[in-house]
DNA sequence: ATAAACACTATCAACTAGATAGGGTTAATG
DNA sequence: CATTAACCCTATCTAGTTGATAGTGTTTAT
């Protein structure tokens, strides 16, 4: 399940490309139906990694950093959700061991899952909130490759 | 992420394959480093399910009941963590409308993540216990349908 | 000066995950 | 037929997370 936080991201960020100008939170916030003081603090994580930036003072307001053609479904849930791999020992901004594997290389969990992460990272990284918008979602996930 | 459950329920099946014969809990908690008690109830759930099988009383045991290769990833993951689907308003076994979201048809973010959801499926639906231990997991994703 | 916006940090209530505990029921065996 | 060793069931606990609210600070247009 992704976060209703992650969710609101990218509803935030969908309606501010959709602006194309700066908006203010209280606009997004009423816009989108999303709790005025939680959008605040996810607007603000997004600004901090870059995606958005904000005016501060009377007339202020958020507006993108990134082009909506380079905002990836990916970035934005790795950004308020984490890893988007479902087992540790398969993400790649969080790697871990599992403990209790034997050996990562002839784990049958991990080997399907590799899979299911794989496919899933092909559409979250390639799709950005501009094709999103344009209707254009990644629909080639292509060859998947196996985990070797 | 997959949650521990799941994780313990998929190598405790994986186990119980590899054997061909009806295991103890302690065996099959102890071949797999799984907390004991945690595990009896996981083996409880999946019997209910009506995946494996257990003897009482003395010499007893847990063993399949569905023959390994008809047991998927899916259903599996169904049963200990509920559904697929990253978003309720995908779920096939639990949906549930999303109260903020105006209409279905055109929420860009439900349409990028039914690709998700899709290609996941095709992974965990078709890929069976026995596909795992024998290394053959689908690797042929094929063509994702476009969610019209 | 002041109003209106963003910036931060703390806190909270509800829920969930992962596990533990402990007694109840069944069945083989001497 | 008592005992032992297995599964069956339900309750409970703890730590962490999620979704949200609150309140105070800082900036800026007017």
């Amino acid at each position: 399940m992704i976060s209703q936080k992650a969710k609101y991201a990218l509803r935030a960020l969908v309606a501010l490309a959709r602006a194309g100008e700066s908006m203010m939170i209280g606009e997004i916030a009423a816009q989108e139906k999303i709790p005025r003081k939680f959008l605040e603090q996810i607007l603000l994580e997004l600004k901090r990694h870059g995606i958005v930036m904000s005016r501060r003072g009377k007339l202020g307001g958020y507006a993108l950093l990134m082009p909506a053609d380079q905002i990836t479904f990916g970035q934005v849930l790795r950004i308020l959700d984490g890893p988007l791999a479902p087992l540790p020992c398969l993400s790649r901004i969080a790697y871990r061991r599992c403990v209790d594997c034997r050996t990562e290389e002839d784990c049958e969990i991990r080997h399907v899952f590799a899979l299911v992460t794989n496919s899933a990272r092909a559409v979250l990284d390639r799709t950005t909130i501009a094709d999103a918008i344009a209707g254009r979602e990644s629909v080639a996930v292509g060859a998947v490759e196996p985990v070797s």
